[in-house]
DNA sequence: ACGTCTGATTGATAATTATCAATTCCAATT
DNA sequence: AATTGGAATTGATAATTATCAATCAGACGT
């Protein structure tokens, strides 16, 4: 794999610490792919040949059963994914597709094994990123056991607001198909969630959101660092 | 730390591969404590300051907010847990409690960080138990989101019944009230679904069940090894 | 055996969420 | 400008789940 991107993949903090010369190798076994929107990267059941790092564009982890469809989790750069399944050498228990033009970096599971026998810190910041991912989890588990729909997209809000910026706007990162099936609701009930949510200040312009009572809103949706911080 | 489950403690799939020199000093700087029923054992939001291990007992692992409680999961001997949080060196995000006398292994998280580094082998095993923690958690979370309650109930009473022999019979692991939000419904829905299930086979004698029609019960519980087998 | 307590169950009702059908909206074409 | 197709919304209704209240059952201690 060559390519402009090196760097910036060399500095993910998967990465950063690992030593040049195992940084190499491993990359050199990687493919640098871009794929169109909506488009299945991997599926549920197969083999986890590839740990997967999204570079550019949105990928959404997705399972289906019972002919029901959920979606797990949104993935922006620079997040890797699947990385649990590619350690365990077991199979894929979430699918993935892309939401729009994606850029995703697969290094084949072997090297990502051997990799972590060979560089003590490449190790160690594999197991930050996997109790991160378990982290997250455990939060949204949390967040959809704990909380009604309605409370869900008012976190969710709160929570894209502050990524943001903070200065009253915010844009979904999605359609509003995806993101219903997100937050654990139909595509019907996240419109009368809206709606609902008018009272505390929230316009909806298409995928334009402006909060015009943040206090109310917070009111509402009572945020907890347990299960809205990203980082802890 | 002096014992007589040390030799047990070993073999677990944690240190079994530890090297002897790593593994004393891990656990001579360990406690190993037994617990009445329900005492809470840590708090959400706490620093992480030991990991556990359950090494006799159970253990429930819950939640709170809004006012709601919830339970993520029950834990029997051997298992860790909040692994992740030892790791990351950061707050618990779960609380735990005892639901019988149990006995707990307790290692400074400290130590636990440093024997990771100092040992490859342990570093290995770690990453493995992580992941399954992670796999454990996504299936739990398509269990959540892709089932009803009664499927939910299903599938588990499935899952005990194989567990423990598959002669057709099975003992809940706790109360029902605990059961009931492990599930994520009430304690009354619980009931119900246990009603419902009735002309599936499904007899309930306090915590003592019998599957009758094991046929008809996997028919409506459709279990699929991406959501339920504990292995994979 | 008796009361007492907690957990479990049942009934009645309400709240939440899903489903189905029908528009409406909007952007991309022709 | 008209057309078209997918997404989004809205309305009506049903299913699911929760809540509240009351009762019941069994374990326990006196």
């Amino acid at each position: 794999m060559r390519s402009e991107e090196l760097p910036v993949i060399r500095q993910l903090a998967l990465f950063a610490n690992m030593s040049e010369d195992n940084f190499a190798p491993l990359l050199q076994a990687a493919y640098l792919q871009t794929f169109p929107p909506q488009v299945q990267l991997i599926t549920e059941g197969d083999p986890a040949d590839f740990l997967h790092v999204v570079v550019e564009g949105t990928i959404e982890l997705f399972a289906i059963a019972n002919g029901r469809e959920t979606a797990l989790q949104l993935l922006r750069p620079y997040s890797t994914f699947i990385l649990a399944a590619v350690l365990k050498d077991a199979v894929y228990l979430m699918s993935a597709r892309t939401l729009e033009k994606s850029r995703i970096l697969m290094i084949p599971s072997q090297d990502v094994r051997a990799a972590f026998e060979r560089d003590a810190a490449f190790a160690r910041s594999i197991v930050v990123e996997l109790a991160s991912a378990f982290r997250a989890m455990v939060k949204e588990q949390k967040n959809q056991k704990l909380r009604s729909g309605i409370e869900r997209l008012a976190n969710l809000l709160l929570r894209l607001h502050a990524e943001q910026g903070g200065d009253g706007t915010l844009a979904l990162p999605c359609d509003k198909r995806t993101l219903a099936v997100l937050l654990g609701m139909t595509p019907e009930n996240l419109s009368r969630a809206f709606g609902t949510l008018k009272p505390y200040g929230v316009e909806v312009n298409g995928g334009e959101i402006r909060l015009t009572k943040l206090r109310d809103l917070e009111t509402l949706a009572k945020p907890t660092p347990l299960i809205d911080d990203i980082a802890t």
